[in-house]
DNA sequence: CCCAGTATTCCACTCAGTGGAAGCGGGCCC
DNA sequence: GGGCCCGCTTCCACTGAGTGGAATACTGGG
């Protein structure tokens, strides 16, 4: 099947993912010799395969030919578990409507936070949390309540890396956010000052279904406004709580 | 390359593809051999092929076995051009806590129009469009906004087809429906009285940009209250233009 | 005009992929 | 308990779909 058949035989399959893959949040639309360059696919192939792609309409073409994820893939990305975020957008809803702000819905991926769902307004700052965005767990909100609730050896794993500190607020020391999650756990909420970003500061609760956060709802405010999160604690515990009671037990975590 | 070989050479890609197709909104999850009937694929190929993608979590499975679309399928769907709803969510927002009412956003693909976003509150009624979904154009408020603003060989060719007709209420007879249409053209938005679902009606205003229907917002309320909607079109109206004032003049119309 | 970067086409070779069939496992009914 | 049905998994010999390097065709900038 093979003709200059150097590559010790991927399969079909994984040039596919691999291509899709070549797309991310920085990268988000590719020239075709880019695509092949970053997925590793001869360019030959790449072209054969992204020519069947487009077809299904799994990537479609910008205006000026480069290559992005197509509506299909979207449409798609939209029947996943998605259990979680329709229960629990309305509460994210009710909270956007009594506070104004930068309402979020997080879950844990891996070692990172993604984005499930969002609601902003016309006067919200612009924040970097995106749907379906990730970033770390230690500097974000949400992330600090879903760590706050891991077991032991997750938590502990995590402080065993090298962190990384994107402003210079950001808790990297082992020590020090090992006490900042006991006091998550304490209180039930976590707050962030400028950690993730320069200018804004955070609240964020778990969202709580058998003693495991399952989910994390977070609210995001210019860092000059940080005095006002007080007040928006309360509303945020009874979404987080709203979403808990009508969370089924064992329901899949994704978006 | 084929051993039974009775398939006359469908490629490799095709098969992932027809794999993932065949998961739509009418079943979200398959069996192994359900998802191998409905997309044509041999079973034990299938098993193979399935097998990569969960690997990717491109697919992954039910707490029972039974196979889903994936977290990293959802995340790569994020990334498709996104630049319409990112612009008019906040509007939606607005729309909606001006209104307390189904508020939602959607676009032509084919002969359908496509829901790409939506925002709703803990008290509105439960409507069928899903974002992700498909209706069809005719008996919907933001498919007959759509509709109206299409050029005239379209329009016509949409008639000329036997329409669905999913009440009673539903304007199927392509004399009354083109009247409707040039109504709707008139004033600037669409009203819709039961004609998809009993129990529920419809305003949509088109967001027109250079004279064309690049989208449509609507907001959808039980059919009891079907009084309150001209009260509604201002608001709607405010949004629609809201949106296509910020909307570049070719953004791509996907999500 | 040439050159550099990108896209598309070609084609002879061959092994990755194929799919029918057989082997499991487990839930249900008689 | 035993037989049956249904869905999942594994096996394997055959072969044409897929391969990718290279040649060719754009395209735009200098």
């Amino acid at each position: 099947m093979a003709g200059g058949s150097r590559e010790p035989g991927r399969t079909v399959a994984s040039k596919v993912l691999a291509l899709l893959g070549a797309f991310d949040a920085a990268h988000p639309q590719l020239t075709l010799t880019d695509l092949a360059r970053r997925s590793g696919v001869p360019l030959s192939t790449a072209h054969r395969l992204v020519a069947e792609l487009e077809e299904w309409q799994a990537l479609s073409r910008d205006p000026d030919g480069r290559l992005r994820v197509g509506l299909r893939l979207w449409e798609l990305g939209q029947l996943a578990p998605g259990r979680l975020v329709s229960l629990a957008h309305p509460w994210l809803q009710e909270l956007f409507v009594t506070t104004g702000e930068n309402v979020h819905l997080a879950v844990r991926d891996g070692l990172e936070v993604l984005y499930v769902d969002k609601v902003y307004g016309r006067r919200a700052v612009p924040i970097v949390s995106r749907t379906g965005g990730r970033l770390p767990m230690h500097p974000t909100g949400v992330g600090k309540a879903l760590l706050a609730y891991e077991p032991d050896w997750f938590v502990k794993s995590y402080l065993a890396r090298k962190l990384e500190r994107p402003t210079p607020h950001t808790i990297t020391e082992p020590g020090r956010l090992a006490r900042e999650l006991a006091t998550v756990r304490a209180q039930g909420y976590a707050l962030t000052y400028e950690e993730m970003t320069l200018g804004s500061c955070s609240a964020a609760a778990p969202i709580l279904v058998d003693g495991r956060a399952v989910a994390a709802v977070g609210i995001v405010v210019a860092s000059r406004r940080a005095r006002e999160l007080p007040r928006l604690i309360d509303p945020l515990l009874t979404a987080a709580a709203g979403i808990a009671r009508a969370s089924p037990p064992s329901s899949g975590s994704g978006p």
